[in-house]
DNA sequence: CATATTAATCGTAAAATTACGATTAATATA
DNA sequence: TATATTAATCGTAATTTTACGATTAATATG
C-alpha cells in the first residue's frame, strides 16, 4: 500500500533554506562582510564598493533584510543598516548543526 | 577623481555562494539530511521520501553535485549519492569562518 | 524656497530556477 | 529475447532572480 509519504520540509530545513539562499549571492556575501567591516554602513558606500547599480544593491539589501539577516535604521536622508545579531546567531547555530550532523564514514560506494 | 571601485567579487566570496545557494532549496536540504542519516542512498529512495517528482530530484541532486556537495557513483542500473567528504568540510569551514566574522557590538543607529 | 542628496520603488528585459510529464538509455530480470 | 526498472535528459511552462535606468519621496542644504 506504500504510505509514510513526507509531504512537505521541516521547519528548519525552510528557515536554512531561507538563510541559505539570502547568502547565495556574491554581491550579497560581499554586502554582508562590509556590514561587517565597517560595523555600521549606510547604503550609498555599499554602493561605492561593488560593482552594481544602486537600485540592485537596493534589491540585495532588501532580500538580506527579508530573510531576517540584515536590519536598517533610517536617520535623515541615509539609511543605516547592519547585521542583525539575533537573527545571525541564529543563522550561524542553524548552518553549525546542519555541517555537524555528518560524521564522515568510509561508504561502500562512493 | 573617485577610484578604487571593486570591480569584482572575491574567490571565496563567491564559492560560499555557490555553497548557500545549493543549499538555498528546502529539497535539497532534506536531500542532504537523507543522505547524511542513511549514509548513502541511491535516489529512487530519495524519490519516495519528497514531494517532487523524480525528474525535479533528479535536478536538485544536479544542481547538489555540481556545487561539489554531493558525488554519485552509478551500480547498474541505480545511482549511489552520498555526501562529498572533502567539499563538505570545506564549506563547513567557510561558512564557520564567515558566521565568526561578525563580532557583536552595540551599534549607534540599529 | 530652490536645489541637491539619498535610497527605495517602478518598469522592464534577460536569464535562471523550479516544476512537471514524457522520453530515453542502460541495466536487470523473467 | 522481451519486459521491467532506474535515473538522466528533453521539452515546456510558470515563476523568480538579477540587473539596469528612470523616477519618486524624503530629507538636507544653499
Amino acid at each position: 500500500m506504500k504510505e509514510a509519504i513526507q509531504n512537505d520540509y521541516s521547519k528548519s530545513e525552510i528557515l536554512l533554506a531561507k538563510f541559505a539562499k539570502a547568502l547565495g549571492h556574491p554581491a550579497r556575501i560581499a554586502i554582508i562582510n562590509l556590514l561587517i567591516k565597517k560595523k555600521s554602513c549606510i547604503c550609498g558606500s555599499i554602493v561605492d564598493e561593488l560593482p552594481i547599480a544602486q537600485s540592485t544593491v537596493s534589491q540585495h539589501l532588501k532580500e538580506l533584510k527579508s530573510a531576517g539577516l540584515i536590519k536598517g535604521n533610517t536617520t535623515g536622508v541615509s539609511v543605516c543598516y547592519c547585521i542583525d545579531e539575533k537573527n545571525w546567531a541564529l543563522a550561524q547555530q542553524l548552518f553549525s548543526k546542519q555541517f555537524e550532523k555528518n560524521q564522515p564514514i568510509i561508504n561502500i560506494c562512493c
